[in-house]
RNA sequence: GGCGGCAUAGCCAAGUGGCCUAAGGCGACUGAUUGCAAAUCAGUUAUCCCCCGGUUCAAAUCCGGGUGCCGCCUCCA
């Protein structure tokens, strides 16, 4: 099986091959940093993470970078207010936008952190690139594919039609999009679907000095360019983001990048389908716009979050509810309790057929995720191993050692991927506070006292602590 | 108006021409085990893949037509 990754710019599944063997570059649009993140920003930010754990497994040295957008960029409703989503959250709030920025991105970074995504190599800052943007809009007037319009030639567009490929990758045609009502004429550009590089106005809050003039900022999409460029070079393997971003946003930072290098600027585009939350588009009225830590106030970890969002394939539907939050979790305990029983297990002789069990397991796993990352079939063959083992080596589990090791490896693989296995770590005063507990049930259920040691094991299941018996005795372990 | 995606059991979700009398998970139910549980084991839980028509020796899978839901074209992951 090869590694194979769905296009969207060629619209099919392609096998994946770096431009240089054994090393991939990859880029990923990261949050606009004026809001927190919620659930629906990481299913494409934890996909970014899954495709690097995955590369990482097929031995590739990955360059990621993902960026955070720190700039406001304009609505054409707000353009009429001159006021960008930053600045509007600041006029909302109160707070200066570089606040507000900073604070959302330190946020962002922390959430990442207890969803357990990999730090990437760098993760940018929009406002730390105003240089390399103006640099590569100086390009691109040089090149004769941008122009100056407005009082003083402050404003600069990019324009289409100097870009035969404009459309290529969203699938729209320039013609389709002139004809669009929804484009509103703005007669400073050439064409409607020209966008902007740079523009000025001195109202705005988050402004920069240039050459182009005393108050201005970048335009939406330049910010990517400029910055992926830096990072990872002319030509990148991989540029992922959320379905909404092909276009405009991919398809003009395509059009900017390969004009101004003359260059392909992408290999493989990935697109993250729009997660649904309860059957319907999220939003802010309906109050279904959770943070995670909404989450965890509903009694869940990070990582119960971070496999329901990884485990349905990146372009299907994924629906967020409550009850697939609850379903996650306790697929999540079924793992982990096979883990707890491997472990565990009495070492005895080899179990017949498990040995089977294992490779086709780590043959389904593997095939799951090369298939553009198919986790619902690779987790799909982790679980069929869960049931031919317990099936194969009874219970309580008997296994040869280098059963019991291979399954655990296999599992360690698993988890390197997926990174779910492990619960947040108990601190040594619950950890005491819970040994206090089970020994005080032990020696309840020793003098028949079944009504408090019932009631003990009821106090530890809130804390997410299962005790079982057995006539090796007791063991516990946090879900 | 233009572009695109999806419809599979109570719920989530694989499978895109024969190995499907349809993976896997959650949930539910019956029995075993247990002080009771938990976990586990045995078994049950879609005769069928939104509807209609067609192609084919063969379709959940291809084609045509419906219906429903979702998204993009405007800030959004």
């Amino acid at each position: 099986m090869t590694l194979t990754f769905y296009n969207t710019l060629t619209r099919r599944p392609e096998p994946f091959t770096p431009a240089e063997p054994g090393k991939v570059r990859m880029y990923h649009c990261g949050p606009t940093v004026y809001r927190r993140p919620h659930v629906g920003n990481f299913r494409a930010f934890l996909f970014a993470d899954l495709l690097r754990r995955v590369l990482e497994r097929r031995g590739f040295e990955v360059q990621q970078v993902m960026n955070v957008t720190d700039v406001g960029h304009f609505t054409q409703e707000d353009e009429d207010r001159g006021e960008d989503r930053m600045e509007m959250e600041s006029r909302l709030t109160g707070k200066d936008p570089w606040q507000i920025s900073r604070e959302i991105t330190e946020l962002f970074e922390s959430d990442m952190a207890r969803l357990r995504a990999k730090k990437p190599m760098v993760r940018p800052r929009a406002t730390d690139h105003i240089p390399e943007m103006l640099q590569m809009v100086d390009t691109l007037l040089a090149k004769g594919v941008a122009y100056r319009a407005g009082a003083g030639g402050q404003n600069i567009y990019f324009s289409v039609n100097a870009f035969d490929r404009y459309g290529e990758l969203s699938g729209n045609r320039v013609e389709a999009l002139e004809a669009g009502a929804r484009i509103e004429v703005n007669p400073e550009k050439k064409h409607p679907a020209d966008f902007a590089l740079w523009k000025s106005d001195p109202k705005h809050i988050m402004k920069w000095k240039s050459q182009f003039g005393e108050h201005g900022f970048p335009g939406w999409h330049i910010e990517c360019s400029a910055m992926a460029r830096k990072y990872l070079g002319d030509t990148l393997d991989i540029h992922t983001g959320g379905e909404d971003l092909v276009f405009p946003h991919h398809e003009c930072e395509v059009a900017q990048s390969e004009a101004a290098t003359g260059r392909t600027f992408v290999r493989t585009w990935m697109h993250v389908q729009f997660l649904k939350v309860d059957g319907g588009k999220m939003s802010k009225s309906l109050g279904n716009v959770y943070s995670i830590d909404d989450v965890v106030a509903r009694g869940f970890e990070p990582r119960h979050l971070r496999f329901l969002l990884l485990r349905a394939h990146y372009r299907a539907p994924l629906n967020f509810t409550w009850d697939a939050m609850t379903d996650a979790k306790g697929a999540i305990d079924r793992l982990a309790s096979f883990l707890w029983d491997v472990k565990s297990c009495v070492i005895k002789g080899a179990a017949p057929g498990v040995d089977e069990a294992i490779a086709k397991a780590r043959a389904g796993f593997d095939a799951g995720l090369d298939d553009d990352l198919n986790t619902a079939a690779a987790t799909a063959a982790i679980f069929e191993l869960v049931t031919d083992v317990r099936a194969k080596a009874g219970a309580p589990m008997k296994l040869s050692r280098a059963q019991a090791e291979a399954i655990s490896q296999l599992l360690d693989e698993f988890d390197a991927v997926f990174d779910i296995l492990t619960p947040e770590p108990l601190s040594d005063v619950e950890r005491t506070e819970v040994e206090s507990l089970v020994a005080e049930r032990q020696s309840a259920r020793a003098r028949a006292d079944y009504a408090r040691a019932d009631e003990i094991r009821k106090i530890l299941t809130e804390k997410r602590v299962i005790v079982e018996d057995s006539k090796d005795g007791v063991r516990w372990r946090r879900m």
